[in-house]
DNA sequence: CGTTCATGATACCGCTCGGTATCATCTCAT
DNA sequence: ATGAGATGATACCGAGCGGTATCATGAACG
């Protein structure tokens, strides 16, 4: 039961590369067919083939779909704060640069061919029932981006950094949905520069 | 479960209230269902059960789950056209008292216990086959929202009336989506304060 | 060597899905 | 009174769902 963690397999010769562990090669199947198609349009079937694995190396290395989900959103969840963190680092010391890096680095994720938006935010959607493992990873996820909006508006000398911060989250929604709705050259091309207006805007205390 | 609402047959009597068609009560039925628990959620099975009908009643006034899912979409999207008419129609000379009507009726009615933002997106996100029928509907809901939007800061005299309606339109997709995944004490509580600075900031021609 | 542990392969479970066929019933306008 | 149209009731279909049990294979490591 639970996390097996077996991690790779070293051989003694130091670089040929070795196959990743089915659990592996499942949680990377499941990611990204739960981004590109959606969480209840991927059945468990689809996932082990894609992984070429079987359906009971999935059940034998998570609890279920459920669980599968959570964690593969989990892994989205660190991986969009470790682009947070790298994106703000070269900016320690001034907050609107490093909010304007945040926006600008959006910006040019969503010009990607195949972005399909925030895959927490998408799986808000998706999951409507409340006790899916899931809601505590978007609860926990977007608890977090409104904090650290907040930090840095606050940071920026904002007068009320609590509006600004929540309007410039809103923004970074709206941004992810639009991108799917109308697509790159929708509404979305014109984050950064909404952003930057909101910011510029602000009375400061 | 459900009411049967067995209700009266009517008699020739004027008013009477007649029970609606089999048609309409799955319809709306499936407005509900669709809205509250998600499109891929919801079974014909239940739709019928809960309009109190059958299947085989809903399969001789809609083609099919698919065709059923665009149509509660078609009307949901004139819902909205009918709310936003209504919520522009006092302020036909002032469209900047007109975007922020909007933006409070929209503050309004995401303040409500159920509220589960917009449908419309919500299936955009869900729907992720481009030859759902109910794409087109998603495309050209979004298309005249940008559009009416671009109209009425035209009207406002903004310098650069795409820029700006477009970051209102990301603030509006935004709420939505927020309204979802932090509640309605979440940044969604502050969308008009951020549709106003939007607006105030914006430059005049 | 032999053991252990991950994985594959395959068959199966009960359930629900979207969708259809058939026949009975009920209401209404003629 | 009768016929027509709408609806209900029920049984069914093949497919896919999430999930499990069983047995075989194969590589790693003492």
């Amino acid at each position: 039961m639970v996390v097996t963690t077996r991690s790779s397999r070293e051989k003694k010769s130091p670089e040929t590369a070795a196959r990743p562990s089915a659990r592996d090669r499942i949680f990377d199947a499941a990611r990204e067919l739960f981004y590109r198609q959606g969480i209840r349009a991927v059945g468990v079937d689809s996932i082990a083939h894609e992984a070429g694995a079987t359906k009971m190396s999935l059940y034998r290395a998570f609890e279920g779909k459920d669980e599968l989900v959570a964690e593969c959103l989990r892994e989205s969840r660190e991986e969009f704060w470790r682009w947070w963190d790298a994106t703000v680092a070269p900016h320690a010391d001034d907050p609107r640069a490093a909010l304007l890096a945040l926006f600008e680095a959006q910006t040019r994720k969503q010009k990607a061919q195949n972005d399909r938006g925030c895959p927490i935010a998408n799986a808000a959607i998706e999951l409507t029932d409340d006790a899916h493992p899931a809601r505590e990873v978007v609860l926990d996820y977007n608890r977090e981006k409104r904090r650290r909006l907040h930090e840095l508006c606050s940071q920026l000398g904002a007068r009320d950094a609590e509006i600004l911060a929540d309007s410039l989250h809103l923004l970074m929604d709206g941004a992810c949905v639009s991108r799917i709705t109308l697509g790159a050259n929708g509404p979305a091309a014109n984050l950064l520069r909404a952003a930057q207006a909101l910011i510029d805007a602000a009375p400061r205390a």
